[in-house]
DNA sequence: CATGAATGAGAGTTCATTCAT
DNA sequence: GATGAATGAACTCTCATTCAT
C-alpha cells in the first residue's frame, strides 16, 4: 500500500548514523512491547528521545521502521552464522548446530514478540524486495554452512533443505523463547531443537542424552 | 488488553448458534484478507449479513473474534487428527504423517493469512486460558497419535516431543501455503516436511526420493 | 487525489438529513470563517454539534464538505435564477439583471469567503464530474434567461455569451461583496455590475446616471 | 494570522538580489504547481538550490512568498500596461484592449493555478497595506490608460470604471486561461473578452465578427 | 550569512464500542 | 434481541519554523 521502503535518507553523518540507530533501538523496545499496531510513532519517538518529525526523516513510515528492525535482526543472526562458520572446520555439524541454537535462544529471549511480529507481520507489509534482499543474506549462509558439511547430510536438494531447516530453526526457537513447554530444562530443550534439525538433515541424529542405546526397550 | 474473552452469552437457541456461525465465517473471510488490524468489526457485520450490535451481543469485542477463529480452526486440526488416529492401526506412522500434512497443507491454503495470524497474533491477545483450552485438545491428540506410535519413536519424552512435532509440523505447513519455496514441486514439499517429522520422531526417515532400498544397513 | 466525492450514506431519514444539514451549515461557517486550509474537520464537528465521526459518516473527506457546500450554493442560485426566471415575461433585460444582481450581493455578502472560496479552491479539488454537473443547472438557467431575451441581446453566440455574462457575474458580485470600491453607494455599485453585463449584451446599456440623452448618434 | 509581511532584509548586494529572485521563481513554480497548501517552503527551498534557512533569510513565512508572487505578478501587469500606454496616441482604445487581453492571456496561461491563487488566496492573507500598495500600481497604470481615451469612454466615474474594469479583466484572463469555454476559438475568446470590457466602458463595443456594418464611424 | 537537522503542534481520518430506538 | 447511527480517542504523517554549527 505504502510505496517507500528505505530509510529517505542514508545517515552519512556520524550523529546522523547514531540518530538512526537510536531510533531503531527504540522501534525494538516499543514494537517488542506492543507488537505491530499497539506500537505507534509517537512512543517510538518518545522512547528515542527524539521528536516524531526525525523518526520520519529517516524512516519514511511505520513499515520502514519494521524493515529496518528485521535487517537488525538479519544482521544479526549473519553475524552468529558467520561466527559458527568460520569455526566450522573445527566443529561437527551437531556441534555447529548447538552452538547456533544456544546463541539464537539468547537472541530470540531478549525480544521475544519482536521476533514473533518479525517472523508474523513482516510478510504483509509489501516491499518484498528489500525483505527479501536481507533475508538471503541468512539463506545464503545456511546454505554455505550445510554445503561445509554436505559429507554428513543426507538430503540431495540443499535448496530445499536450507529452506525446511530454516523454517524449522526460527519457529522452534520462537517457540522455544516465547512458550516454553513447561517443565521442560534448558538443555533439554536446545537438545531436542537440534535433534530435530539433524534428524532431517542427518538422520543419524537422534536422542542422545543416554548415550546409551535402547531408550526404549 | 481488554479483559473479557468468552462469548457473552452462550447460544442455546438454534437460530443464535448458525447467527454465531455465520460470523465466525466472516470473521474468517475478512481476517484472512486484511489481518488482524486491517480488518474491522463493522466489515465483518457486513460481511456476515448483521448488524454491529449483533456481532457485540456474542463477541465482547474484537479479540474475541480472534479466539473463536481460533476454536474453530482448532475444531478442524481435531477432526482430522480423529480421522487419521481412527484409522491408526492400519496406518503406518510415516503413511499417517503424510496424510496429516497433505490435508493440513489443504487446509492452510484456504485461509493462509487467517492460519498465519492465529499462529502469530493469538499469543500476543491476553487471556491465555481460553487459548491454551482450545489448544490443549490438539496437543492431546497429538500426543494420542504418537503414542499409538511409540514403538517406532525414539524420543523418550512423549510430552516434549509432541510440543516439538507440533511446532514444526505448524510451521512448515504455514511457510508451505504462504511463501513456499520456488521451483519444488507439490509432492516433494510434502515429502520434506513429513521427512523433516519422522527424522525427528524416528531417526529413521529420510530421503527417499531415490526408491533406492536399505537407507542404512 | 482521493477518489469519492459523494455523501457515503444518502440521508433517507428526517434525522438524517437534518444532521447533514446542520453538517452543511456549520461546515459553510467554519470554511468562511477560516479558508479551506484553515478550516479543520474537527472544528465543523464541533460547531455543528455532533463528533468527527458523524461527519465522516456522510462525508468521507474534507473536500466533500466543500462539494456539498458548492451545490449548497448552486441551489441557491439557481433559486434565484429561476425567480427572475419566472418574471421574466414582465421584466425587461435591465430590470432582470438588476433584480439577480441585488439579490446576489446579498447572498454573497453573507458568506463572502466562503464565495470566494468556492470559486478559486475548488477547481483545484478533483472529481469535476460532480462539480460541472451542479454547475450546469447554474449555466442553463442563465442561457435560458438569456435566450428568453434573445430580441435584445447582440451577442451571436449565446453559449459564448453564458460563458462570459457568468464569469463577469460571478466575480463583480464577489468583488463588490469582498473588497467594496471605496466611496461607491451601493446603489451605484450595483449599477455598475448591471452595466458591465448589459453593455456586453445588449450594447444599448450604459450610464444611464445622467439620465442625458443620446450618448451616442 | 502571523504579523511580518515584508521581507526581513531589503536586499542590498547584487548577490542577495538575485538568490531572492531565484527564491521567489522557485515559489512561482511550486506554488504553481501545487497551490497555496501543497506547496511546502522546504520545496521551494529545494527547488531554488537553496537552504530553508535562506528562504526564512529573506522571507519571514510562507505568506511573505506569496505577496512577494503578487509583487512580481504586478510588476509585470504594470511592464504590459506601461507598455501600451506608450503606445497610446496610436492606438485606438479598442485596439490597446485587445493587446493587453492577448499580453495578458500569455501571462496567465504560463502559470494559470499560480494567477488564480494570488487573485484567491491573498484577500485572506493578512496585511493588506503591502497589497494594497503594490496593487495601486495597477490600479493607477489602468485609470491613466483611460483616462488617456476618456473621450470614448461613457462611464462618468473613472475610478469605478477602473475598479470595475480591472476585475472583470483579470477575471475573464484567468476563466479563459484555466477553464476556457469548450469549442471556442482563441481568437472569439479574445475578442469576447475585449468586447466585454468595451461594452462597459464605451457601450460602442458589440459582436463584430460579422465584419458587416461598420464598428465605428 | 548559509545550512539543514530537528522540532512538535496539528490535521485528517479510522474504527472499536455503545445505546436509544 | 437486533439495529446501526453516533461517538471520540487515538494514530500516522506533514511541514512551517528554528537555531546550532
Amino acid at each position: 500500500m505504502k510505496s517507500p521502503q528505505k530509510p529517505r535518507k542514508e545517515p552519512r553523518q556520524a550523529r546522523s548514523r547514531f540518530l538512526v540507530e537510536t531510533i531503531v533501538e527504540a522501534a525494538a523496545r516499543v514494537f517488542d512491547a506492543h507488537g505491530y499496531d499497539g506500537a505507534n510513532t509517537n512512543e517510538v519517538a518518545r522512547v528515542a528521545g527524539v521528536s516524531v518529525g526525525s523518526v520520519y526523516q529517516y524512516f519514511p513510515n511505520k513499515d520502514a521502521l519494521v524493515t529496518a528492525l528485521h535487517e537488525r535482526h538479519v544482521r544479526h543472526m549473519v553475524r552468529i552464522l558467520d561466527q559458527v562458520d568460520a569455526a566450522a572446520g573445527a566443529l561437527s555439524l551437531r556441534e555447529a548446530t548447538e552452538r547456533l541454537v544456544a546463541r539464537s535462544l539468547e537472541v530470540h529471549r531478549t525480544e521475544p514478540r519482536l521476533q514473533r511480529l518479525l517472523h508474523a507481520d513482516l510478510p504483509t507489509l509489501e516491499q518484498q524486495r528489500a525483505l527479501s534482499e536481507a533475508s538471503r543474506a541468512v539463506l545464503d549462509r545456511t546454505r554455505q554452512l550445510l554445503a561445509r558439511h554436505s559429507a554428513e547430510i543426507v538430503q540431495p536438494d540443499l535448496d530445499l533443505a536450507t529452506y525446511v531447516v530454516l523454517r524449522m530453526f526460527e519457529e522452534l526457537v520462537h517457540a522455544a523463547a516465547l512458550d516454553p513447554p513447561p517443565g521442560v530444562e534448558d538443555e533439554a530443550l536446545r537438545r531436542a531443537i537440534s535433534d530435530a534439525l539433524l534428524g532431517y538433515l542427518t538422520r543419524a541424529a537422534g536422542p542422545t542424552r543416554a548415550g546409551s542405546p535402547a531408550d526404549r526397550p
